[in-house]
RNA sequence: GCGAGAGUGGCGGAAUUGGUAGACGCGCUGGACUUAGGAUCCAGUCCUGAAAGGGGUGGGGGUUCGAGUCCCCCCUUUCGCACCA
């Protein structure tokens, strides 16, 4: 299959992959300076792997993007930072520690070995030196210091509260690691809990995460649109309702004021603190009590399907609305949620779909206060749903007639002159769970006094070390928990008998400063050193999957605002620009695992076709940022072009060395010269402009048009010869690099190509002498017509009057207007 | 339900962002060279039509000299969130 015919020397990728790899190495080609410039720099950034001991399509995938994108920016002669490292702690690693009986470090360090190794065989131009693995105790020692300096600054904390716990990994979850109310890794459904966690304060940075945003251009919009909805910032107004007969008051949050005068009854979430404060009589309190249990045996999926019929129990108690003094029954029903807002809410059947459906089942009364317009009145007796759009106010007093934002503009301002509301922003987003009760991860590098309280470990101790245990067989709780020897310490304060917390920290607290540390990865006694951060950051462009929208891509912001504010770096946002690459599924469309069977080794077919070929395929398959159905048709036209012309290329090298910086005069260049030299600058324009714009498939593309239509034996001048020769290896190395550098080598260069200067186009070149006009008649093409570049608009219309085609269409009617697009078309427009 | 995308040949996909739709590749058809071809080369390949021409970018309207591209209404589809008051 690999056998060329036209040219005589086999294609041998893997001497040729070997050879390149090795001197790579041996230059250190891509060892990043530690100080560039920082207005000649880009940071490549991909993210980093799991360390499961094989590298899948998607891996690949994604690694030789960013490849292809770090090696053209060492052509364009920027210094380039392109690291790599591993995400090591987690739970796969306690998973095979158990089955096989070995240590979690020792299955983590092997896997790594053989991945760092695949990698290695893909030829991605990492600085290995800066290599990160998160579990080591000089990384962790620092995401403990990171740790540290959040508690010290007030954003990291303990309480105890309803947390997501996984009953199959025997673990808290963060909210973000809850997908459809299952554990995001293995699927069970997610239990609640009640219990002591720590927690760090994203909450604090809700605002400026979602406000920044809108300074990314350089991100996806459904990123930043699934960012700006998990966070969830909402406006609206928090009201005081008495409650009849009790010194308590009730309050709730609502986003729409204006239907306040609607309220028919009041719902408080079974799990909200409020309820317990209730003086309730004691036929009621059992019913609510019963009904608190049957709600916490609900799954989340139970409780959040929107179907479901609400249900709940009255109370027994009456709130009074403030503005009307109206007394309505309080309720507690589970459709509503304790962890939002204040727990309880004001329920308007008539403007809510849920308040409605509650409403029509226990009877309550529904009352309308905004039509649809003024018009237009609701009929109570006649409605089947809720009316939730916005409208004029009715029924409402002193507000009767105001409408939408105004009229929510004077509700508010009411409450607040009457002192029994304030104007509220309420977010979706929790703070953020990062307590776990798992071996292997990072230990919480706190002591807990009973004289002292909690106590940061100073930083001079840092890190906590990870002990060994007998046992990491999940019990619910920490492994630490049963190391005596781990947990008994004394207090940093008092000196006196204290306990290390036994929990780890969530494995996302590592992702979410590692591109830090890679600016600077031996440092001993800083995360990592500030100027080094000056000069490197921010991250030019970060390359992954979507996956990670709502989770990493939010912590890390937010780590990196905190470290802004305490001055450890000078900017606010992480990374200008994020790109994330399709999934690779199998032929048919399904998602590649080990389960179905369908799993296409991206080593076998580098084995059996070599990298580059490889490489190419998948950049050629597909745009990038889409979804890639992988079948082994895939190669077949990259194969072609690789063996049949980008190989054999180098034998039409004539060795003249050519000044690859010369532009021709088209008038010194005969026809055939002329077209071609013509095309070669075309082609490094649209080349450029598709790596820039990472539309890679488009960038090959355009390189197979120029070696279709390049024949040497129609080239005199052979300094053009050798610059289309050379250009043409120049533009496809970052994608198939050991090719371009065989190939370049054989040319007579001793230094790498990827220290050679990227191609630009000569800007006069990049349209022929003659140039090619369309002429349509009442917008239809009618003809094609041929005339010199930079021909006026009179000139062309002469040269269309000329076209018999057009003349067809013309002779005989009423020109009324001509519309002339400069060098491209002329669009004659006629009568009738 | 809410939100954000996407619909272009038999297939993957191009189209300088309002200016010659279908680049490049796969597949397919025919031919050349061959003992052979699953190699290579040449030609063809949106539909219709003998041709001239006509039609054509999910469907329907609109703006414009000109719409795959912009606007409105549908349809299909992918992804995300999912009782957030």
């Amino acid at each position: 299959m690999s056998t060329p015919t036209r040219s005589d020397r086999k294609y041998d990728f893997k001497h040729i992959e070997a050879k390149w790899q090795e001197r790579w190495e041996k230059e250190r080609l891509f060892h990043a300076p530690p100080l560039p410039q920082h207005d000649n720099k880009f940071y490549m950034l991909v993210m980093f792997a799991y360390p499961s001991g094989d590298i899948h399509m998607g891996h690949f995938r994604n690694y030789i993007i960013g490849d292809a994108v770090a090696r053209r920016q060492m052509m364009l002669g920027k210094a380039v930072l392109h690291p790599f490292g591993w995400d090591a702690f987690g739970l796969p690693a306690e998973r095979a520690a158990i089955q096989r009986n070995i240590h979690p470090s020792e299955w983590t360090d092997n896997n790594i070995e053989v991945s760092r190794s695949t990698l290695q065989k893909v030829g991605i131009s990492f600085d290995w030196s800066r290599e990160v693995i998160t579990c080591h105790p000089d990384y962790y020692k620092w995401t403990q210091w990171m740790f540290v300096q959040l508690f010290k600054h007030g954003k990291a904390f303990r309480k105890r509260g309803v947390i997501n716990w996984c009953p199959e990994d025997k673990t808290v979850l963060a909210n973000e690691q809850v997908k459809e109310g299952r554990c995001e890794r293995c699927g069970t459904l997610v239990e609640k809990k009640d219990q002591m966690g720590w927690y760090f304060r994203i909450t604090d940075y809700a605002d400026r995460l979602t406000d920044d945003l809108d300074s990314l251009p350089g991100w996806p919009e459904n990123v930043k649109t699934m960012q700006k909805e998990w966070i969830g910032r909402s406006y609206g107004l928090e009201v005081d309702f008495q409650i009849e007969g009790t010194g308590e008051k009730l309050a709730i949050f609502t986003t729409r004021p204006d239907t306040i005068f609607g309220v028919t009854f009041m719902a408080i979430s079974p799990e909200a603190e409020i309820l317990g404060k209730l003086p309730l009589t004691p036929e009621f309190a059992a019913k609510v009590r019963e009904y608190q249990k049957q709600a916490a045996g609900r799954s989340d999926i139970e409780r959040a399907a929107a179907t479901l019929e609400k249900d709940g129990v009255f109370t027994g108690r009456y709130a009074v609305n403030p503005f009307n003094g109206e007394r309505v029954q309080l309720w507690v029903a589970d459709y509503v949620l304790a962890g939002y807002g204040t727990g309880a809410v004001m329920a308007v059947p008539a403007h809510d779909s849920r308040d409605f459906a509650f409403a029509k089942r226990y009877g309550i009364p529904i009352k309308v206060v905004i039509h649809p317009d003024a018009n237009t009145p609701l009929d109570v007796n006649k409605m089947t749903e809720a009316f939730t759009d916005h409208g004029p106010m009715v029924n409402s007093g002193q507000f009767d007639g105001k409408a939408g934002e105004s009229a929510i503009d004077a509700v508010s301002s009411f409450a607040e002159s009457k002192g029994f509301g304030r104007r509220k922003v309420n977010f979706k987003l929790k703070d953020w769970s990062i307590s776990r009760q798992r071996y292997w991860g990072a230990p919480i590098p706190i002591i807990h006094c009973s004289n002292c309280g909690e106590q940061a470990v100073p930083e001079d101790q840092l890190p906590v070390l990870l002990p060994k245990v007998e046992n990491y067989m999940p019990k619910g709780r920490s492994p630490l928990a049963d190391v005596p020897e781990f947990l008994n310490t004394i207090c940093p304060k008092c000196g006196g008998p204290a306990e290390r917390d036994p929990d780890t920290m969530d494995t996302f607290v590592c992702s979410s400063w590692y591109f830090l540390r890679y600016l600077d990865a031996q440092n001993e006694s800083a995360p990592f050193d500030k100027e080094a951060g000056k000069r490197w950051m921010p991250i030019d462009l970060y390359v992954g999957g979507i996956t990670h929208a709502t989770g990493h891509l939010i912590y890390f912001r937010f780590f990196t605002k905190f470290l802004k504010d305490i001055g450890w770096i000078d900017f606010d946002e992480p990374a200008k620009k994020l790109f994330n690459h399709g999934m690779v599924m199998d032929a048919h469309g399904e998602v590649m695992s080990k389960s179905k069977g369908n799993v296409v080794s991206p080593i076998a077919l580098m084995e059996s076709r070599g990298t580059d070929i490889t490489r190419l395929a998948m950049f050629f398959t597909a745009p990038s940022e889409k979804e890639v159905l992988w079948s082994s048709d895939s190669l077949t036209g990259v194969e072609k072009f690789v063996l049949n012309r980008m190989y054999p290329i180098i034998k039409e090298y004539r060795g003249s060395r050519p000044d690859l910086k010369r532009y021709f005069k088209q008038a010194e260049l005969d026809e055939n010269e002329r077209s071609i030299y013509v095309k070669l600058n075309q082609t490094i324009k649209r080349v450029s402009e598709a790596y820039d714009r990472l539309q890679l498939n488009a960038a090959i593309a355009a390189v197979m048009e120029l070696t279709r239509d390049f024949d040497s034996a129609r080239i005199k001048d052979a300094g053009l010869n050798d610059q289309i020769v050379l250009k043409s290896i120049q533009m496809i190395a970052p994608m198939a690099p050991h090719l371009a550098e065989e190939l370049w080598e054989t040319a007579g260069f001793k230094e790498s190509i990827f220290k050679s200067d990227w191609p630009e186009f000569d800007p006069s070149a990049v349209i022929g002498d003659m140039i090619e006009i369309a002429v349509q008649v009442n917008g239809k093409l009618r003809d094609s017509i041929q005339v010199p570049a930079g021909s006026d608009q009179a000139s062309v219309e002469a040269a269309a009057a000329a076209s018999p085609k057009v003349q067809a269409f013309v002779t005989g009617k009423e020109i009324l207007k001509r519309v002339y697009v400069a060098g491209r078309l002329l669009n004659i427009v006629v009568k009738g």
